[in-house]
DNA sequence: AATGAATGAGATTTCATTCAT
DNA sequence: GATGAATGAAATCTCATTCAT
């Protein structure tokens, strides 16, 4: 009646599937009115594939601004290693807060719904300050470490702004911003 | 209609208390996690009143977000009124970036959960957005458009690294970067 | 404190006005969805008028069936009592089936509501029972009783299938049937 | 979705008796007062096995008078049907009218109901529109259209004056209007 | 291993009614 | 006489989670 036995999952991306569906969900909605069920319909499971996987809603949450955050740290260390030279360095600070690649209006919106959450969650609370951190060990590999940490707020704050303002942001405002931080903080 | 006299409200304050509560349950667990209970509870009102005062949670969070958002640019306006040198002015900001008095941690957490609820709820969005200009206006009393901008980007980002990390801000720091943001952008 | 003590109401009409609101909201959302809130606003009336005036909104149902139960019995006997010859009397019988006088769609609506509140609601029991025998009565000015049953049945029967039939009713056929009935069982 | 086997319903007939149950709530309070608990009550299923089946009360309501609609239909029909002859057709109609089987006390509620709440709800509405043409269908097997039409006047019309009047009905009274209006319709 | 039917706890919301004024 | 602010009881509905299969 049980027909053949399988200790192997029949869909092993099964998992990863349901982590992004999560933050398709959220983006959408907000993690307010993220429920198995929404989730469960975008990554066209059944549903009984959530409590199965995961160990409730809270954990599918953790695990999946996990995953948000391991891409964008990711794109972030990728956007600075790229660079050659300092004036490379302070380019790839400007895509970082110009965009498009990091942080667009999707990823802004997972970002807000993180940091919300992290203040009443300590798993998420944990994650978010290891992104910070590991933000800006990058932005350390061409920058002192005081140089980093100013920069680091520029990256953080103008993307708020691009997100809630109409108008697009001023790159070169950006870039002389970018430039006077780096000049001034060099010597500290 | 035609009656000689009007009912009074019992308790005229009571609409205020219970956007306050609402904030305060915001602080504490959240927008996904307040409801219409936690809040008549911790105002001490009937959970009737809830709804006999609004028209659903929606409401409710959306003017206590509009509460929130207006203290907080009053603060902020009257620190920046107050400064009456460049040098002041300068310090003015410093003191938006660091508190203790604006953005404590309780308002931080408040204001990340407006972030976030403002991707879900235009009437939130509207008021975040307001707030924004508001906050670049009060700036514009003692510095140009554009450094303006710059100097709000760190207001905005620089509370956030404050109310993540577990150490507390560097000062001066914080003065060397706005220092530099007013010099550089002083021209354009 | 308390001005002129007057023990006139200063709006004698209201008690009426209450009881029309009552029968349109009824008309409108059906006696399942008639609340105090809604009367009180169709009536343009302070809702404390209607608990005032009436000692529930049982009573207003009761009460304001009871007047659609006057008014349309009213009509019933006019139109017979207008009728001088035997002739007339059966067009009279013709018009109260095909109306328009009679049994609009907006009283017919009401009068569904009153039978099926009437089954549950002794009051209205009472007032649909008076109503039957009054329509009855008007029927006995010109026909003998069992002519008058025959008829009356037509006359709730027919307007039932105009209600819920697309088509309007064949006035010839009606005028056949009830020629038929009152030569069948004038021998009775 | 990927599943080897589909969980089975551990009551599969619980849907029916919650429609039956719904049935019999409304028979004994009205629809205007028929709520979950009721219907949960009358069919012992859990509060929360309601809006699982059901989209709202709406829908429930909706069905439960589909199934009436159909019950009724059916006994029309068979009644119908099993008359052979002209004279047994007309004592189907007949007995259509007087009973006891079609049209009981407690059915007739539930028809005054659905009627009442047909007015304010379209897919209710086009099941009682849907009942009238099958009924009428019904007629058909034996009468002309336009004698069809008249006696469904009667079907309809006389059960309604049994419901209230505390005297039974007349049969005799009944055949003889049925047999004149058969006969006074046969041209047509 | 995997599922979705089922449920109970609790969420939002509605509303008749009370009552201080 | 009259009102509408206020509330508690109960309505509808949502949903995380359990569990038989």
């Amino acid at each position: 009646m049980t027909g053949t036995r399988r200790s192997v999952p029949n869909d092993p991306e099964r998992r990863e599937r349901i982590l992004d569906a999560a933050l398709d969900v959220i983006a959408e909605v907000g993690v307010h009115a993220t429920t198995h069920r929404r989730i469960a319909a975008q990554a066209d499971v059944p549903l009984g594939s959530l409590t199965y996987y995961f160990a409730g809603l809270h954990e599918i949450l953790e695990l999946a601004f996990a995953r948000l955050s391991d891409t964008m740290s990711e794109l972030y260390r990728a956007t600075l290693t790229a660079a050659r030279t300092p004036a490379e360095a302070e380019a790839a600070v400007v895509d970082l807060i110009c965009g498009p690649a990091y942080a667009d209006p999707h990823e802004m919106v997972l970002i807000f719904e993180m940091y919300a959450f992290a203040n009443h969650n300590p798993v998420v609370a944990e994650i978010t300050r290891t992104w910070l951190y590991r933000s800006r060990e990058s932005l350390c590999i061409h920058f002192p470490l005081n140089t980093a940490r100013a920069l680091d707020v520029l990256v953080e704050g103008w993307p708020v702004h691009r997100a809630f303002e109409h108008a697009s942001t001023d790159r070169e405002l950006v870039a002389a911003t970018v430039h006077a931080i780096v000049a001034a903080t060099a010597a500290h």
